[in-house]
DNA sequence: CGCGTTTGACCCGCGC
DNA sequence: GCGCGGGTCAAACGCG
């Protein structure tokens, strides 16, 4: 019973030939011409994400990468959409059929989401009032101000992860603010903000309650500063040993180099040169077989596509999420 | 002591 | 206007 809106809507419309590619992680070297490659062995998953089936929807990648100037989820994409392509096109890379379905007990996948970047949710969006002077009087002048005008939201960016721990080094480092309960569910959601100075980027960190196994991560604005990773090894190394974004999801298409200039900061044309990076090139020698193994087993036990509805029970605040 | 987390209070937008 | 839910603040607390 699919119809245009609903495939619009529907940001697990995969392409069943790149989910194949899955179970690569960070597939990418540069060669001197500039032009990116497949390298997808010998990267590591991430302790935490046992499973490397990434799932290739659609997005502008741009779009995404300026948004979202991180690298460095440590798990793997599912799918993406952003606002655009649900008012204006069709889910790129959708050959797959949407009929099939998901074992989503079976894998560990994250989605990626672009949220609406004027969400109905509030717009109060402040800057961060911890490096203001606790002035009662001129904060309520700004909330007032703030009333006013109208703050736009940044583009937010929703990722789907299965795995059970709910901080996914993502080699920025976050200060929580905040946590809620959510209606409808067990479980809570977490408020983070990037603990770098005028940086304004924030995350939520929430599980699905519908399966709890999934950690939705939604972030929002743009890091005006460098991964903090790319001087620390462990965090980069986290960052570039994940499958990441980097699986499938790009395998298949010519991957703009800005794209991974801004989406791994860390990562620059000279970083297979870079100690970090040669030493997960060639950390894991047995990775690529193991890899295979898990390829084999992903393809019998992933049948992709899930519905817009399932991301909306798993987002129950997914601006895209249209109430009956 | 500095930094991060916890948690109750508060603010704000929205729907009724 | 009121209630609800999402989002944020900030004091208290914990930890290294």
């Amino acid at each position: 019973m699919e119809n245009e809106k609903d495939r619009y809507y529907d940001p697990f419309y995969y392409n069943q030939h790149e989910l194949n590619h899955s179970s690569s992680s960070f597939p990418f070297s540069r060669d001197n011409n500039n032009n990116s490659t497949p390298i997808s062995q010998n990267f590591q998953p991430p302790p935490h994400t046992t499973f490397t089936d990434c799932l290739h929807g659609s997005m502008d990648y741009n779009t995404l990468s300026r948004a979202f100037d991180l690298s460095c989820s440590s798990s793997e994409v599912i799918s993406s959409i952003d606002d655009n392509t649900k008012k204006d096109s069709a889910v790129v890379g959708n050959q797959l059929t949407p009929n099939s379905s998901v074992s989503s007990s079976s894998n560990e996948a994250e989605a990626v989401i672009e949220e609406d970047s004027t969400t109905k949710s509030s717009q109060k969006d402040k800057q961060p009032k911890g490096c203001e002077d606790g002035d009662e009087k001129s904060k309520k002048d700004q909330n007032k101000a703030k009333k006013k005008e109208k703050k736009q939201r940044e583009p937010r960016f929703a990722f789907l992860t299965k795995s059970e721990i709910d901080q996914l080094e993502d080699g920025y480092r976050w200060r929580k603010y905040g946590q809620k309960a959510v209606k409808n569910s067990p479980y809570p959601r977490s408020y983070y903000r990037c603990t770098s100075q005028k940086c304004g980027v924030k995350k939520r960190v929430e599980r699905s309650f519908q399966d709890p196994s999934i950690v939705i991560t939604t972030y929002e604005g743009q890091h005006n500063h460098h991964c903090p990773a790319t001087l620390r090894g462990s965090a980069a190394a986290s960052m570039l040993s994940s499958p990441s974004l980097f699986g499938s999801t790009y395998m298949g298409s010519s991957l703009p180099q800005d794209f991974l200039n801004q989406f791994l900061p860390s990562y620059s044309q000279n970083d297979h040169q870079n100690p970090m990076f040669l030493h997960h090139l060639s950390h894991n020698s047995n990775f690529q077989q193991q890899q295979q193994q898990q390829q084999e087993q992903q393809q019998q036990q992933v049948q992709l596509s899930r519905d817009y509805g399932l991301l909306q029970d798993l987002l129950p605040s997914f601006p895209g999420k249209q109430e009956p």
